[in-house]
RNA sequence: GGGCGCGUAGCUCAGCGGGAGAGCACUGUGUUGACAUCGCAGGGGUCGCUGGUUCAAUCCCAGCCGCGCCCACCA
């Protein structure tokens, strides 16, 4: 016997286990079978499982449990990433925590194994928390982006596109972090607004005493690496200027005033100060111009000793306070406006970024985008929803060059080694580059390797076929690659989805995915991004502790709609909860009323009236969420089971099962046993995907506790049949129309208020049919309401009973007395009134030819029938009301 | 500045060329055997505004008004 209540936690774990260690998520069962593979996004080996995660990995879940039902052969492959930057600082904090000594005490090599130990003892937490939410991945193949296979794919990938020329070295502007002192990439900058001012500052020109070109800047002790003046060629103001001098203040350099067209004459007075080592424009119009790249800042960003000794060795934005004490008393300072403009961060938080020339290496992107935009180009790659397709050309067609160099310690080392004179070689090993290196000197040389590692998302872009067992041919990767979908958030689009898009086309020669779904982000239900400062996250083990992973998985399946931001609260979890609690009781009810599953059963057979039609609606739920589910349309596929099993199933179907499963027609009663019993069945397959642990109980209940209960759910298959093997056209008219009068009925003694005494209508309709064929008999139904309706109320005789008209049979109701006849009428004027409405509509309609000679038949039949319901159901309500005032 | 998207019931949102929907909230009502984590009934919407296309527009197109996100720029 089923518990009287559903405990979540009860069954969960237990399932869980049942499926890991029958070995249910590994691939290879069905060596026939067409492959299914998802790469899961790897989570940070630092993560925690967040609402992101959650939302990620259901709908990933949920693709593969249903594909695997659907006979396919499913391989989830699941692993971690090492997060470079985000790893490195857990760690570094950690030892400040613990007051240890800090990484450059301890010196790389020690620091990096403190690294791995961390890993072996608190990383990859959120592995389990995946567990717990149900994720099918096949854990035998879970991969790290540092194991040794990763590690080798990462510099066969490098070496391979260093030979290629698509990886170089080059000496160019960065972002550089001073706080972690390391380059990272134009992505990884976050834009903030904030306060500051826009500072105008005279530049003395050269011979003529008392002129100045007054430059502004947000950043004034950049000025100390300034190396020019550029104006606009057609400027007038400016043009006897050109070719001329400035004199830097405080410094004493001579700028040469250029032409450029970067200067706007519609901005400030026209003039730019030109500072090419530390500002993105700069840097190229010093290049056009040949001015001079001088750096100024240490890598923690103070003032380096190219700059006059007054400033050296200060911190930039104590530089910036100086200098602008100092023009202001050599008076060439010209203003100061308050502005709002926004100022580059590094996405870990930190200091701000300061533009910074160093060298570094970097990926030509560009070369490498052109196969990945073919891809998407040439239909070989969809992104769902198509909108994204847009945004990924955008940053496609203007990409820039790739830093994957970083001045981390945590990371792949670059596969680089350096010369005495600076050769370097780039090889897979160092045996290989010592080599090398000897037959390029022709004596055996010290080499230093780089001391730099990639960036994180280097490995990431591998993963597709890295994960596979890539560079060795293994039967995995040629059965696996290409992926089918990649299920991800568009937050990474650029980060992930674009660079993976380039390797595996460069390096597999095809696509890692066909499909590319995005979905959207999880806020919380005010609509703001959840975060830690903001108090406002939702923890999704909270949730699961509190509701069950089922009732969060379904949530966020039901909310999954297509590109729309997820609002979350905790009520609507709650709600997808009771809908767990319904589906449990309902088996519980089907339980009660031995409902058995019966082999013999064949459903195109069924008889009753409601069996047949509960059948037909099966087959229609099931041809629903197919159909949902292979569109990527998640909300659609849980919304359509949701609304079956709570409001057809249980609402209709169970109410009608009633009478007969009390009734004495033993031969109804073991249709419509095993009628329940078979729509649980499927039921609970449709939604297996879904919610896995509470069909997974129930299923083993349905099928027998123990001994012969086959196959668990995860390997049941898919169901076959649809909406036309199950359909039954007339017993869904009958039913249609039934359930239409009883509604009808519900609302009449709603809106009547009829005393509690009087126990009528549902009840009675729904436990007191004959057996054989009472759905399809309307007026018997009718008439057995009217006299059970006078039964009911014979008890206590009605007074001064009124009648009130329901379609063409009478009930015999009292009224005067229960209820008040003026509020009455006037419903039941606004209900006709609002019925000739529409009848007036319809009628406008069917009058107009276009609408005549050019709608399908079917939209003109449709309205015919409309035309003809309205006008029935004004003449009821006309006749009910002409009743109404007799009573009165 | 470029791109994407959103304005539908009190709230959160589905739907998207031919009868305005769901969940929650609200009102009324009902528990001696599936379920109060429930049932039944009900109120509530000129589907942002203005034009256009169409026999027909919440849905397609254009413009406008609000709002959000991404990218770029910001001397």
């Amino acid at each position: 016997m089923l518990d009287k209540t559903y405990a979540p936690q009860a069954i969960e774990d237990k399932h869980y286990r049942q499926w890991e260690e029958g070995g249910y998520f590994k691939p290879g069962a069905r060596p026939d079978a067409k492959p299914f593979t998802i790469v899961i996004p790897p989570p940070n080996v630092t993560g925690s499982l967040h609402m992101g995660h959650a939302l990620n990995n259901t709908l990933q879940d949920v693709l593969c449990r249903y594909k695997r039902m659907a006979g396919y052969d499913v391989l989830w492959q699941p692993g971690m990433d090492h997060a470079g930057i985000a790893t490195q600082m857990v760690v570094e904090r950690k030892l400040a925590e613990r007051g240890e000594p800090d990484r450059r005490q301890m010196g790389r090599e020690k620091f990096i194994e403190r690294i791995w130990d961390w890993k072996a003892e608190s990383g990859g937490a959120i592995l389990n928390q995946l567990r717990r939410l149900g994720a099918s991945c096949d854990w035998s193949r879970e991969r790290f982006t540092m194991d040794d296979g990763l590690s080798e794919a990462v510099r066969h990938v490098f070496v391979e596109l260093h030979r290629q020329g698509l990886i170089y070295k080059d000496q160019r502007l960065v972002n550089w972090d001073p706080a972690l002192e390391t380059a990272i990439s134009d992505l990884e900058v976050q834009q903030t607004e904030q306060d500051g001012s826009l500072w105008s500052i005279r530049y003395p020109i050269e011979g003529a005493e008392g002129a100045y070109l007054t430059v502004a800047t947000t950043r004034p002790e950049t000025m100390l690496g300034d190396s020019g003046v550029a104006v606009h060629p057609e400027d007038e103001r400016h043009r006897h200027l050109i070719g001329k001098h400035c004199i830097l203040p405080l410094v004493g350099r001579r700028l040469p005033i250029v032409a450029d067209e970067y200067a706007d004459p519609e901005q400030g007075t026209g003039a730019v100060k030109m500072t090419p080592a530390h500002d993105f424009n700069d840097f190229e119009v010093g290049r056009r111009h040949d001015l001079e790249m001088i750096n100024i800042l240490t890598v923690d960003a103070k003032i380096n000793e190219n700059a006059p000794e007054a400033y050296r060795s200060l911190d930039r934005f104590e530089a910036r306070k100086r200098i602008l004490a100092d023009l202001e008393a050599e008076g060439l300072l010209a203003g100061e406006e308050k502005i709002r403009h926004s100022v580059p961060y590094g996405d870990r938080g930190g200091v701000p970024i300061e533009p910074y020339l160093t060298e570094q290496w970097y990926v030509d992107a560009k070369t490498l985008a052109k196969e990945a935009i073919a891809s998407v180009e040439q239909g070989r790659t969809k992104f769902v929803p198509e909108n994204w397709t847009k945004t990924y050309y955008e940053w496609m067609y203007n990409i820039q060059p790739w830093c994957i160099s970083r001045q981390l310690w945590w990371g792949h080392r670059i596969p680089a080694w350096c010369g005495p004179d600076g050769h370097i070689f780039v090889e897979m090993t160092e045996e290989a580059a010592q080599a090398a290196a000897d037959a390029h000197y022709g004596k055996s040389v010290e080499l230093t390797q780089d001391e730099d590692v990639l960036d994180t998302w280097f490995s990431s872009a591998l993963w597709p076929f890295s994960t596979l067992g890539w560079p060795e041919e293994t039967p995995t990767l040629a059965r696996h690659y290409p992926t089918d979908v990649l299920v991800t958030g568009f937050d990474i689009i650029f980060f992930w989805v674009a660079r993976m898009m380039m390797m595996g086309d460069h390096f597999m020669k095809e696509e890692p995915f066909h499909t590319v779904y995005v979905h959207a982000l999880v806020r919380d239900e005010k609509g703001q991004k959840m975060s830690k400062s903001k108090g406002n996250v939702i923890d999704p083990l909270d949730l699961m502790e509190k509701f069950g992973a089922d009732s969060v998985r379904f949530t966020l399946t039901a909310l999954a709609a297509a590109g729309r931001d997820i609002k979350l609260s905790e009520d609507r979890v709650e709600g997808y909860r009771n809908f767990m609690t319904k589906l449990w009781n309902a088996a519980r009810f089907c339980e009660m009323n031995e409902c058995a599953l019966d082999p013999s059963f064949d459903p195109a057979k069924a008889e009753q009236t409601v069996n047949r039609w509960i059948l037909g609606e099966l087959g229609r739920t099931r041809d629903a969420v197919t159909a949902a589910l292979d569109a990527y349309r998640f909300n659609d596929a849980a919304g359509a089971v949701y609304q079956f099993l709570w409001h057809t199933f249980c609402d209709w179907y169970l109410e009608f099962a009633k009478p007969l499963f009390s009734g004495a027609d033993e031969a109804a009663k073991a249709e419509t046993r095993a009628t329940a019993a078979f729509v649980l069945e499927r039921t609970l397959r449709l939604m297996h995907p879904v919610a896995p642990f509470i069909t997974a109980e129930l299923w083993e209940f349905l099928k027998g506790a123990d001994g012969a209960k086959g196959d668990p759910l995860i390997l049941a298959a898919w169901p076959e049949e649809g909406a036309e093997a199950l359909a039954d056209a007339d017993a869904a008219r009958e039913m249609e129309w039934v359930v239409r009068l009883i509604s009808a009925v519900r609302s009449v003694r709603a809106e009547m208020n009829v005393p509690a005494g009087a126990k009528v209508a549902l009840a009675a309709v729904d436990m007191r049919a004959e057996a054989k064929g009472w759905l399809s008999r309307h007026e018997a139904l009718i008439a057995r309401l009217a006299r059970i309706e006078a039964i009911d109320h014979a008890a206590e005789p009605p007074k001064g009973a009124a009648q009130l008209v329901l379609d063409e049979a009478t009930l015999a109701i009292p009224l005067a007395d229960v209820i008040d006849l003026s509020a009455e009428r006037a419903r039941l004027e606004k209900e006709i009134a609002k019925a000739e409405g529409e009848i007036a509509k319809i009628e406008k309609k069917l009058s107009n030819e276009g609408f005549l000679a050019k709608a399908p038949e079917a939209v003109v039949a449709e309205n015919k029938e409309r035309l003809a319901d309205e006008q029935a159901q004004r003449d009821k309500l006309a006749r009910a009301l002409d009743r109404l005032a007799q009573a009165g």
